[in-house]
DNA sequence: TATTATTGCATAGCTTGCTATTCAAGTGTA
DNA sequence: TACACTTGAATAGCAAGCTATGCAATAATA
């Protein structure tokens, strides 16, 4: 048999993440913040004073992935976390001055390594590239 | 100003890698291999007796991640190395008999997750997919 | 030839992801 | 009400990626 890694949608697909989160990496390090917490970031700044359960809903990683990576976040003064008053259990997030200040830089550098790494395709083609990755992506997550 | 992560390109690739990853990881695991071997295996089965300084020229990893890769595979039986007579700091790496048997086993279940994966693309759209990839790749790469 | 520079790898230490497990708080039910 | 079940989160332990640094062997040069 044979097998060619420029062939394989896997193999490129490996790679084009890692190369998209080194760049955004070397974007967002001088605001003091790093990729794995973006994802949680960009839910807090649309909405905080939520639970772990509510951020997980909306972000597609590990319940251990999530708590781990919050706790690096508290540690890093990104975020805070009160009590729940309606159960023990759960805390509410909430983003700290520092983290809310850094909205629309952090905006800014991804749309920049967004459009930069597009910037090889034209307009209709990253139109479709974009409506390609979302059918894999919900192709793979409804299999 | 506003972002929408499902707007954004690095987001999806982020997320549809980790998909995938996932899935390989399922199919390989009964072989005794994980992802990360994946990409050095492939290389030694075209051709083992390298050094790694010759399977870094191949694959788009750091020498760090490498090393620790090639530590875990001999741990687990997967290479063998030897010293190489024309440079006592380098050795030579070579597959071991169980790992030169699942090639084609392992051809087999990548190439099954790479089409399960795109099945939801048309035949045209996977190709136009693969390049846009390519082109993307090539594209950060080369800025 | 002795010293300096380069090269091939290894190691330390971190993040981000995963699975599996544990634990305390809340819920439901006999 | 007591017991079992469920649920929200934390923890342990690993893989795979990164940067930074160290080290020994080789190559180049004063």
């Amino acid at each position: 048999m044979d097998f060619k890694k420029e062939n394989s949608a896997g193999y490129l697909v490996n790679h084009m993440a890692r190369l998209f989160a080194k760049e955004l990496q070397h974007h967002i390090a001088p605001l003091g913040i790093v990729v794995g917490q973006f994802p949680v970031l960009l839910e807090l700044w649309l909405k905080d004073g939520v639970t772990q359960k509510d951020l997980l809903a909306r972000i597609d990683v590990e319940q251990a992935t999530l708590a781990n990576t919050l706790n690096r976040m508290e540690r890093d003064g990104l975020i805070k976390r009160t009590k729940n008053p309606a159960d023990a259990r759960a805390q509410l997030i909430w983003l700290t001055e520092k983290a809310a200040a850094l909205r629309n830089s952090a905006y800014e550098s991804a749309q920049n390594v967004n459009s930069q790494a597009l910037q090889v395709l034209t307009e209709p083609e990253r139109a479709q590239f974009m409506d390609y990755m979302r059918r894999v992506i919900s192709g793979i997550r409804s299999s």
